[in-house]
DNA sequence: CTGACTGCAAACGTTTTGCACGGTA
DNA sequence: TACCGTGCAAAACGTTTGCAGTCAG
C-alpha cells in the first residue's frame, strides 16, 4: 500500500523522482495545499518546477492515487486516498486531523442516503470547529 | 427569513438592487457558483460589473447570509445560509440536491464526533453518486 | 447629505500550455 | 531507444484592488 512506485506504473504513469516526492511529501504531512507541497520538495529537489506540481496533481487524481479535500475559506488541499474518513479542521490553528469511522459511523452514514434515491458513490465528512489542543489553550489563556 | 432588505441591514449592509438581485437569484436556484451569478443577473442589470459580485459574495459569506460550499473537481457554489444540511451532487448532470437532516440523522452525525475531543461549529456532508433521474436514464438506453 | 457601494480598468496571483530537453522503462 | 515527463517561459484565467462617480439610508 505504501509502493507508490508500483502503484503509478500500476496506473500507467512513470515513476519520477518528482512524482515520488510529490507522493512521499504528501504521505509525511497527511494533507497538503499545492503551494505547500511545491515549497517542500523545492527544498531536496531545487530543480522542480510548479508546473510539475499542478500537473502531477491533476493526474495522481485521475489516477486514483490522490484525493482532492476542498475547504471552506481556503484552497484545496490533497491527500492519499485511502479508506473513506472524516476530517476534523481546526478553524484555530488549521490543523486537520482524520478520524476512520468506526462501523456504528459506517451505518450511521450508509442511513442518511437512502439508496433507492441516490446512489452514492463517495461521500466528503468535514467538520469544522476547535481541535482539543486549541480548546486548552484558550482555557489557560482564559 | 425571506426578507432580504431586513438581513442586510441589520448586518450593516445596504440593501442594493445588486445585492438584492445576487440573494434573489441564488435563492431561486438553490445553488450557485459564481460565474452562475454574474451571467444570469446581467441579463436583468446589465451594468452589472464581475467584481461587485465578487465583492458581495465574500461580504454576504461574512455577514452569514450565504455560505461557501465547495466541491471536488469544480469550482464553490454558494447558497444561502439555512438550518444545517447534506447535499446530493450528482456526478452525470451536476446537479446539487439538498436533503435535511431528520431527528435520527441528527443524532447520528453528533455521535460520530466526540464532544470532548473536538468542538463542532459546523460540518459540510457531501454525497457524490447519481441522482435518481440519471439511474432511470442509463436504465433506459442500456 | 454622506458614507457605503458600484463599475471600470488595471494589477495581481494562480493555473495551464507549448515546446525542447532529459530520464524511465 | 522510444516515449513519457520535466522545466521554462509565456499565456490564459480568476480574483482583487483603487478610485471617481452614484445611491441608499
Amino acid at each position: 500500500m505504501k509502493d507508490f512506485s508500483e502503484q503509478l506504473n500500476h496506473a500507467g504513469l512513470k515513476a519520477t523522482i518528482q512524482r515520488l516526492a510529490i507522493l512521499k511529501y504528501i504521505g509525511s504531512v497527511g494533507h497538503s495545499s499545492i503551494d505547500d507541497i511545491y515549497e517542500n520538495i523545492i527544498r531536496e529537489h531545487p530543480s522542480i518546477s510548479l508546473a510539475t506540481v499542478y500537473k502531477n496533481i491533476q493526474m495522481l487524481i485521475e489516477a486514483d492515487i490522490l484525493t482532492e479535500v476542498p475547504l471552506t475559506g481556503s484552497k484545496s488541499k490533497y491527500e492519499i486516498k485511502k479508506e473513506e474518513h472524516m476530517h476534523l479542521v481546526c478553524q484555530v490553528c488549521g490543523s486537520m486531523e482524520d478520524r476512520v469511522l468506526d462501523k456504528a459511523g459506517q451505518a450511521c452514514i450508509v442511513s442518511l442516503v437512502p439508496m433507492e434515491s441516490f446512489d452514492t458513490k463517495f461521500s466528503q465528512l468535514n467538520f469544522y470547529g476547535i481541535c482539543k489542543g486549541c480548546q486548552e489553550d484558550s482555557t489557560q489563556s482564559a
